[in-house]
DNA sequence: TCATAGATATAACCTGCCTTTATAACAGAT
DNA sequence: ATCTGTTATAAAGGCAGGTTATATCTATGA
């Protein structure tokens, strides 16, 4: 059944009136007059009395109708959701991050995001990388935001924020942030590390390879939080994001030791798959997330 | 927005695959493929993942399958509708008859129409004739039952029934139908007659004008069942269609006075507007009317 | 690693349907 | 009687959309 027939039958219906309906559908009376005919044949059945003044439903054309105005009004409001869709007053975006980074840079930015578009709907979902890496080749997030450098041929990667790693203590160990420090020296001391399933881990176990020193760290936490919890604690000396302890620092509650081998920066990037189109809100949260500043403790 | 486009997508939806939908659709897959392209450059918005396994919906396109899935099984359920009422499953007759007809004639009939046709929804109204006609005219009604005949060019007429009209009376004039009775000596007894208003009337006034009698009833009552009520208890001889009063006279309730000048038969009809085509159940029930045997009292 | 199967995309061609044009027929209204 | 607005009909023509042929991609299995 061609449904191009049902446009004419429901303008004409709608205006009772063959000319009039082929005014809204741009096209000639007769082309509506054949359509409506063509689909009486293939119903087998009458749908207007015809009347010098225009057409009127007949009882079976009436019953049509009523079905055939709900599916167009269907169809119109699947329409408008989609324009919404693009213009961002309807949708979903599904975000993968880790605890730290959520904390620290997204929570901020999703409030900003929230009062720009309130109407998009916001899932996120905290596991490791290895774990955003797999719900994004699954489709259950649209995008992740990691540690890069991370690689993988079917991602796409863009950095947000370029962040510096660093070494931080409590009062006990106070003495040593007067002056930069040797890894050596620093590596004497009590650690405090992230688990050895987290990129930073890898990237931080990278630098101490680099510099030809061998850690066994003290202890090994979840996130940056409880690092500095650890570090205020006089547990020892933890590996953090300096990013994220900036206030930390200026207010004394923390200390950097700094060491005379530099670690070298790193990116926080966001990543998406591929061969998926991104829907136009995750697209519109990407490219804002690059010019949000971070905020600290 | 052509509607076609609607179709490709919503089979291609279905089936999560380009190629089943073309089959489904006894097209070509190169065809389905441009009309999905094509949705999606109208709609500025892609709705699918390609794969090599098929094809998946995005979120958008997810979105807009919702509402189209809807718009389709409403489409569908509408031309479901439109068969049922060509099969006589679904649809309502609105009948206008007269009191006594419907009682007499209609009733029976429609409990027949019912049991072949439960699904048929039956309305009956019961103006006098000329009610009849003018709910004809404004569509209130598909077809009515009249006494013929009738004149007018807008409306169709198929005879149905031919009845005789007969007087009657009851114990008190008795005698009166030993032998056929000259119309003179009839109208010197009280008569009951329908009111003025009923077409019977008019053609038993006729009767009388063409036999140069002049009368007037002494009653003038609503329809034949009270007529024949007045003839029991004696207060008369009444005039009433022999056809419906057959067990009455059988029975010896009622006995027939017969005229010398036989009163000549007429036709019950139904009549319906010319210019508008019936409804397959309005057609049917008229086609089986003539059919049917009246039943007594 | 290569070949295969099954999926979609692309390009060119061409056919048939649908639109347009032009006209008739009809009903009300002026 | 004429004018206006309605639908129906017939003929002609153009283009939307279908077909054919081919490319490309990706899993899958030998």
């Amino acid at each position: 059944m061609n449904m191009e027939l049902y446009k004419s039958f429901y303008y004409t219906a709608k205006y009772g009136n063959i000319s009039k309906a082929s005014e809204h559908l741009y096209i000639t009376q007769p082309a509506v007059s054949r359509s409506i005919k063509q689909l009486e044949e293939e119903l087998k059945c009458p749908l207007f009395f015809r009347t010098s003044k225009g057409v009127i439903l007949t009882p079976e054309g009436e019953i049509l109708y009523q079905y055939v105005d709900q599916a167009f009004s269907f169809i119109t409001t699947g329409e408008k959701k989609i324009s919404d869709v693009k213009n961002l007053l309807y949708g979903e975006i599904r975000i993968g991050v880790s605890d730290t980074l959520c904390k620290h840079y997204l929570i901020p930015h999703l409030k900003l995001f929230n009062t720009l578009h309130p109407a998009i709907k916001i899932h996120v979902i905290c596991p490791t990388t290895p774990g955003i890496i797999n719900l994004l080749k699954s489709g259950k997030i649209d995008f992740g935001i990691i540690n890069l450098p991370y690689n993988d041929e079917q991602l796409n990667f863009k950095s947000i924020m370029e962040v510096q790693d660093c070494f931080v203590t409590g009062q006990k160990y106070k003495s040593l942030s007067r002056k930069a420090q040797p890894l050596s020296t620093i590596i004497q001391h009590p650690l405090l590390l992230l688990e050895k399933n987290s990129n930073s881990r890898l990237f931080i176990d990278q630098y101490f390879k680099t510099n030809s020193v061998s850690v066994i760290p003290d202890f090994e936490l979840g996130n940056i939080d409880l690092l500095v919890q650890f570090a205020k604690y006089d547990f020892g000396i933890a590996c953090v994001i300096k990013n994220f302890v900036e206030e930390e620092l200026e207010k004394g509650r923390l200390f950097e030791v700094k060491p005379i081998e530099k670690i070298p920066s790193r990116h926080i990037g966001v990543t998406w798959l591929k061969n998926v189109p991104l829907s136009p809100a995750a697209k519109e949260m990407i490219s804002n997330l690059e010019y949000f500043e971070t905020t600290e403790f």
